[in-house]
RNA sequence: GGUCCGUUAGUGUAGCGGUUAUCACGCUUCCCUUUCACGGAAGAGAUCAUGGGUUCGAUUCCCAUACGGACUACCA
C-alpha cells in the first residue's frame, strides 16, 4: 500500500502545453523521490480530437526533458495497454456494473432533445440547467421509460450513452494534498455521461477505472480538474475501491494574469509553450519550441520545478537529482503562477555556462553551419571565440549570432555609434593606426597587439574612450563587444587592415 | 449566472501569532572595462487585496466583501 505509483496523462490532441509539462515533471518528480513509478497513459477516449503525432511528440518531448515513464504505450508494463483507445472494451462492463448497482442509468436522448431541454431550463431561468436529480425525470432513459421500452431499444441498436445517477442531496468530501478539504453538493454537480454513444467512455470514467486498475497511489494533475475531481470521489465510492490521493497543481497563467497559458498569449509576449516545434496541421505552421529557440533541458525543468513549488530555503538551482530529493507536494502553493519568461533565461544563462568547451563548440560550429560561416574555422579558434562569448550569452546562437563580425566582415556601421564617435579626430587616429598594423611585424597575437595599440593612443595624446570606439566600429561595424584585440586576433592581419581602410571612406 | 479554488514588491517566492516582512529574476545607480556582457557594491520597489472579528499582539487564525482564475460537452 505503501508504493506509490502516479501517473501522467496526457491527451493526444496537439503539441504537449508547457504547463502540461510541468505536471508531468511534478509527477515525476514525486514518484522518483518515493522510489516509485511514474506511468504515462495516453488518454484518446475522444477520436475525434485525435491527432497524429501528438502522441509520439509527448513523449519526445518528455525524453529531452529527462521525464522518462517506467511503463507506457511506448515501453508497456505490466498493466498494458496503456493507451486508452486499446482498453476500450474493458470500461463497458464497469459502467454496466454501476448500471446494475443504480449508480447510473441509460438515456436515448438525441442531442436534439438535449439542446431544447437546455432552452427550456434557461428560459425558466433556472440555477443549474443541466441534466441532473430533477432534469433527469423529464427526459427519455431507464429510469424514465418502462423497462420492456428500454429492452426493445437497447436490442433495437438505439443510440445510448450512461450516465452517472449523481444523488439529488448528498455532499462529497475529499482531501486534497495540496488543498486541504474540499466539499461540494451533489446537488450542484450534473449526471454526468460516463460511456458516450459510441461506446467510448469519458474521461471520467475511464480515469477512475484505469486509475485503480493500474493501481495509482496519486493523483497529481492541474487544478482545471479540481471541479471533476468530486465526480472522481464519488465514481470510487460506487465501484467501493479504494481512492488514491489528490493533489490538484495550481495552474500556469499569462504573463498580464488573464486566463491559463495560452499559445496566443505566449507568442503576443514572445515566447515559446510548446517544448519541441510542433507542426500544426490546421495551420500548417512550425511553432518554435523551448528548444528549438535555445532553451535547455536543465534550465527548463529548473524552472519548472519552481513555478509553484519551492524547497522552503532559497535555493533556486537544482539539478535534476536535488529537485527529486528535495520535491515534496506539501510545498506546492495554491495560486495560479504568471508565467515570466525572463526568468527562465536566466536559468537558460545559468546552464549555459556551465557547459564544457566541446558543447560551447559545438553550438558555435553547427551555428555557423546554418549560416554557411566559418567552415574553417579551427577547434583552437572556436575554443577562444566560445569562452571570450561566454558570458554574454543566453542561448546557444548567442555565440555566433553575437559575434557574427567574427565570421563575414561588416556591411553596415551602426548609426548612432558612428554618429557618437565617428569624427575627423577618431578617423586621422584610425588612419595611423592603420599604418601602424600596416608595417607591424610582431606576433599577430592579442597581447602584443593591445599593447601597442595602448601606447600608440597614449602617445597621439588622445582619450581611450574618444578613438577605440572608432577602431572598434570599423573592425565590428558595432559598438560593444568583446576585447578589441581579440577581435583582430581572431580576425586576422589582412581582414584586420582591410576592415579599417573601409571604414576611413566613410 | 452557478459551483469550486485562489490573493505577500513588476514576476516567482520565504513566512507557519511578536521579523527593520526573506530570497531570486527584472529595474536603477556606482565600480571594473575602449564598449557591451560578466563580476563586485549599493538602491528603489509590499498600506502582506479590503473590511470586520479572535487575541495583550495579526501577513500568519475566523467571517464577510472585492478582485482574479478554473470548471460548467456524448473534450480531456
Amino acid at each position: 500500500m505503501n508504493t506509490v505509483r502516479v501517473r501522467f496523462a496526457p491527451s493526444p490532441t496537439g503539441g504537449l502545453h508547457i504547463g502540461g509539462v510541468r505536471t508531468a515533471l511534478y509527477n515525476y518528480l514525486f514518484a522518483k523521490k518515493h522510489n516509485g513509478t511514474f506511468i504515462i497513459r495516453t488518454e484518446d477516449t475522444d477520436q475525434t480530437r485525435f491527432v497524429k503525432g501528438a502522441e509520439s511528440y509527448i513523449f519526445d518531448a518528455l525524453k529531452w526533458l529527462g521525464i522518462t515513464a517506467d511503463e507506457s504505450s511506448e515501453i508497456g508494463g505490466k498493466h498494458a495497454p496503456y493507451r486508452q483507445s486499446e482498453r476500450k472494451k474493458m470500461y463497458k462492463q464497469y459502467a454496466e456494473e454501476l448500471v446494475e448497482k443504480d449508480f447510473a442509468y441509460y438515456a436515448f436522448d438525441t442531442s436534439e432533445e438535449l439542446e431544447e431541454m437546455r432552452k427550456r431550463l434557461e428560459q425558466a431561468k433556472s440555477k443549474n440547467p443541466s441534466y441532473n436529480a430533477i432534469t433527469r425525470s423529464t427526459m427519455r432513459n431507464s429510469l424514465t421509460l418502462p423497462e420492456d421500452e428500454v429492452k426493445t431499444l437497447l436490442e433495437n441498436g438505439t443510440p445510448y450513452v450512461i450516465r452517472l445517477k449523481m444523488p439529488r442531496k448528498d455532499e462529497i468530501r475529499f482531501q486534497d494534498i495540496i488543498r486541504g478539504w474540499v466539499n461540494v453538493h451533489t446537488a450542484t454537480l450534473d449526471d454526468k455521461v460516463i460511456m458516450k454513444s459510441d461506446g467510448m467512455p469519458t474521461y471520467h470514467l475511464a480515469n477512475v477505472v484505469d486509475d485503480h486498475l493500474m493501481e495509482i497511489s496519486h493523483v497529481i494533475r492541474g487544478e482545471e480538474w479540481l471541479p471533476s475531481a468530486p465526480i472522481h470521489v464519488f465514481l470510487y465510492q460506487c465501484f467501493g475501491w479504494e481512492m488514491p490521493q489528490f493533489a490538484h497543481l495550481p495552474l500556469l497563467l499569462n504573463p498580464d494574469g488573464q486566463g491559463k497559458l495560452s499559445k496566443r498569449k505566449a507568442a503576443e509576449y514572445g515566447f515559446p509553450v510548446f517544448p519541441l516545434d510542433w507542426f500544426e496541421q490546421e495551420t500548417s505552421n512550425i511553432i518554435q519550441g523551448f528548444k528549438e529557440a535555445g532553451y535547455l533541458p536543465e534550465a527548463v525543468n529548473n524552472f519548472l520545478a519552481l513555478l509553484g513549488w519551492n524547497a522552503g530555503d532559497h535555493q533556486e538551482i537544482f539539478s535534476m537529482e536535488e529537485l527529486i530529493e528535495k520535491f515534496s507536494l506539501e510545498r506546492v502553493g495554491k495560486a495560479g503562477i504568471k508565467f515570466d519568461i525572463n526568468k527562465a533565461k536566466w536559468f537558460n544563462q545559468h546552464y549555459l555556462r556551465q557547459k564544457s568547451d566541446k558543447t560551447l563548440v559545438d553550438y558555435l560550429k553547427n551555428g555557423l553551419k546554418t549560416q554557411n560561416l566559418g567552415e574553417n574555422l579551427s577547434d583552437e579558434q572556436a575554443i577562444i571565440i566560445c569562452q571570450m562569448m561566454k558570458d554574454r550569452a543566453t542561448f546557444p546562437d548567442d555565440f555566433w549570432k553575437e559575434a557574427i563580425y567574427l565570421f563575414k566582415t561588416p556591411d553596415a556601421y551602426n548609426e548612432q555609434a558612428m554618429a557618437k564617435n565617428w569624427n575627423e579626430e577618431s578617423k586621422n587616429f584610425v588612419k595611423s593606426y592603420l599604418d601602424f598594423l600596416k608595417n607591424y611585424t610582431g606576433e599577430w597575437h592579442h597581447e602584443p597587439l593591445k599593447h601597442d595599440l595602448h601606447t600608440l593612443v597614449e602617445q597621439s595624446g588622445l582619450k581611450m574612450g574618444k578613438v577605440m570606439p572608432a577602431v572598434r566600429l570599423g573592425l565590428s561595424g558595432v559598438s560593444a563587444g568583446p576585447d578589441l584585440a581579440m577581435i583582430m586576433q581572431i580576425i586576422g592581419k589582412e581582414e584586420s587592415i582591410k576592415r579599417l581602410e573601409s571604414i576611413i571612406l566613410v
